[in-house]
DNA sequence: CTGTAAGCGAGACGGTACGTCTAGTCTTTTA
DNA sequence: TAAAAGACTAGACGTACCGTCTCGCTTACAG
C-alpha cells in the first residue's frame, strides 16, 4: 500500500481512475442482468456507476466494448483448463461441463451471449468479439484437446483435423444454448464426447 | 380481374392493402442487407416502403415481427426436403449444405441471423423466433433425418436419441457461422454426416 | 366551436399544436425572468413548458428564436402609439414614457434587453432581432415623431434628419438604461423632448 | 536580472507567470474577434495560449472577468482626453470621434461590445464591467466635458444636469452602435455637439 | 346508392438515448 | 509553490427513433 492509496476513488488525478473503471464494468454487468441488452445504454451505465459519460467515452467506444472489457476480464479465468490428475477423457469432459456452465452463467454467460449476439448484428462487434475473446479461448481448448488426444493416442496430425474434432463437441452445446435456448445434460456430453474420440480413432488410422 | 385492380395499390379500402405489406416486407429485407439490423428502423422502412407508420404498428408490433414474417416466408421454402431418388446419405448431405449456404445468403441468411441476434438479446424474440420458425423446421428436419436412418436400417427409438443425432451434423454447422464466421466446406459436412452415422449405429447395436 | 376545439392542447394530429407553442414561449419567459438568460435553456423550456425538446427544435432554430418570437407578440403591442387627443408634446413624452418603462418591464423588459445582448454577441441573432423587431418598432416611432413635429410645424423634410431626431431623444434613455444600467426619471424624457424639439426647429429654419 | 531569467516563459516559479498572464489576455482577444463570444471559451483559451485550465481559473475567475482585463488596459488609453490647443467645441468633436471609432475598432470595440452584452444577460458582469472600466470612463468624460463648457461659459452647476448633457451626445451614439448596428458619421457627431450646446447655454440662462 | 367504418399517407407529439462539448474541480508531476 | 497536463462529475447541446396520436382522404361493404 503505497501511493496507489491515493486513488481509492471518489476524485482523480491525470492518472485513470480505476474505482471508476470498476464501477463501470460492474455497473454494465448489473445492468445487462437486470434489464437485457437493451437496457444496457450509456446514460444508464454512467448513472448507475456514479460516472460522467465522458468518463466512459473516453476508455471506452461502445457499451459493447464495456461489456468485452468484462467478458476478456471473467471469461478467461472461468474457462482455463486446469491442472488435473483425471484421465484424459474426464478431463474433456469436464472442460465441456464447464463451457456448458459459463455459457449458462448469470453474469458472465449473459455478457457472453449479449457479444454474440451483438456480433450476429454488426461486422465490428464481430471482429473484436473473435480477436479479444474468442480466438484466444479456441486457442487454449484445441491445445487442451490435443494433449488429451495425445494421451489417448488419436491425435491428428492436421491442425485442421483439430478444430473438427473440437467443434463436433462444442458445435451441439452453443447450438442448443444459442439457438434453441436448452440446456446440454451431463450424459449428452459424455456421449457427445464418447462419439468424438471413435471419430478421432476412426481418422487416425486412416 | 375484378376487386383486386382496386387494390393494386397506391391507396386503400377497409381491407388490407396487400402492397403496402409487401413493401414493407421487401424495406425491411433491403435495409438488413444495405445497413445491417440497427440500420433497420420503423421509420427507415416506412420511408422506404413509401408508407406511414402506423400501417407498420397496425400489423406488427415491431421491426422483429417484420424480419420473422419475411423468414417465415422465405425460410421454409429454401429449407424443406425436396423429393429425391438419391442415396439416403446423399440426401442427408445434400439437406446439410441447403442448411449451411441458407445461412449464408445475402438476403434470408441475414434476416436468420439477424433474428438469432435479437433472441441473444431479447427473450421475446427468442420465443418468437423459435416457435415461429425455428421448431417447425426443426420438425421437417427430425422426420427428414429419421427416414434417412430409417433407410440405412439406424434409426434410434427414442426421440431425444434422434434429436443429438440432428445436432451432432448441424450444430457444429451453426457453430462455425454464427461464432466462428466461418463457412464450412463440403468435405467436412461429408465427414460429419459419416461420423454421425456412425454413431447411429454403434448406438442401435446397444 | 369547430374543428378546431379538437386541438385544445394534450396531444396533437398533423397540425400545429398551439398550446405547446405557448406553453414553450411561456417557459422561455419564465425561465428569463427565474434564471436570467444563461439558465434559459432549451432542455429547461422543454420541461418546463411540459414539451419534447424536438417540439421546440421543430419550430424554433435556437432559444434566440423562441425569446424573440415572445417579442414580437408582446413589445409591438406593448409599444404601439396610442389614439390620444393630447398636444402633440405631451404625446411624444407619453411614448416616451411607454418605451421607458418598456425596457424596464418584468417580462417584456427582461426579454429585449437579452435579446440585445445576445446580438451584440452573435451577428445573426442581431439581423433577426432588427428585421423580426426593432426596424418594424422605428418605423412606427419615425410616423409618430414625424406625425407631431408635423402638428408642431417643424418636421424636417429629410428622412434622415428625423432619425437623427428620434435618436436623440430615444438614445439617451437606451444607453442610461442597457449600459448604465439606470432608469430615466420623467423630467429627464421631458427636458430631452424640449431640447430636440428646440432642435428641430433651429433645423427646419435653415 | 536574476530570478527573471527562469521565468522567461515556458516553466514556471513560485510566483505569477508575466508570460502565461498575456497569453491568455491574447488568446481571449484573438478568440473574441476569430469566433466571437461565444466561441470564447476557458477551454479554447487554454489551448491558444498554450496554457492550462487552472492556470486560468487561479487569476480569474471566468473569461468575462479575462476579457474586462483586456478592456481595462486597451480602454482606457484608446479614451483618454489627450492634451490639445484646439477650440473646446473640436476638442469635443474630437473625443466624441474617438469614442465612436473605439466602439467599432476591431479588437478593442469587440471587447467592449461583448461584456456589454454579457452585462445585459448577467447581473454580475454588468457590475463588474461598470465598476472596472464604465464609471471611471465616465469621469474622465464628464471632467473633459466640464472643462469644454466652461471654457464656452455654460457650465452647469449642477452635476446631474452635466451627466444629462454628456448623455445627450454619447446616448445616440451607443444606440446607433450596439442596438442599431450603425456608425455615425462625422457630420452627426458634429450638430449632434452643437445641438447640445445650444441646449447648455438654455439650461445655463435659467 | 349512400352512409359509415376501416385502411391509408402524412406527420406532430412526448419521450429516451445518443455522442459531443464545455464548465469548473481536483490530483499528479515537474522545475 | 506556480504551472502544465489532464482525468473527473455535471449537464446542455442538437439529432435520431420510438410508439402514440390526430388528420383528411379513399374505398368497400351494409342498410
Amino acid at each position: 500500500m503505497k501511493s496507489t492509496a491515493a486513488n481509492s476513488f471518489g476524485h482523480a488525478g491525470p492518472h485513470r481512475n480505476e474505482g471508476a473503471r470498476q464501477a463501470v464494468l460492474d455497473a454494465a454487468d448489473d445492468l445487462l442482468v437486470e434489464r437485457g441488452f437493451a437496457g444496457v445504454t450509456m446514460e444508464g451505465i454512467a448513472t448507475k456507476a456514479g460516472v460522467a459519460k465522458q468518463t466512459i467515452y473516453r476508455w471506452w467506444k461502445s457499451k459493447v466494448d464495456v461489456l468485452l472489457d468484462n467478458l476478456e476480464q471473467d471469461g478467461e479465468m472461468a474457462l482455463a483448463w486446469p491442472v488435473s490428475d483425471a484421465t484424459p477423457t474426464d478431463r474433456l469432459i469436464s472442460q465441456l461441463t464447464r463451457i456448458e456452465n459459463f455459457l449458462h452463467s448469470e453474469a458472465a454467460g449473459k455478457v457472453m451471449q449479449a457479444l454474440i449476439g451483438q456480433a450476429l448484428h454488426d461486422r465490428e462487434t464481430a471482429q473484436k468479439f473473435r480477436e479479444g475473446f474468442l480466438f484466444n479461448q479456441r486457442k487454449r481448448d484445441l491445445a487442451g484437446l490435443r494433449e488429451v488426444l495425445e494421451e489417448l493416442d488419436c491425435a491428428p496430425k492436421d491442425e485442421r483435423v483439430l478444430e473438427e474434432l473440437l467443434d463436433q463437441i462444442i458445435g451441439p452445446i452453443h447450438y442448443r444454448s444459442l439457438v434453441l435456448g436448452q440446456r446440454s445434460d451431463q450424459e449428452l456430453l459424455v456421449r457427445s464426447v464418447e462419439a468424438m474420440l471413435r471419430d478421432a480413432q476412426v481418422r487416425v488410422q486412416r
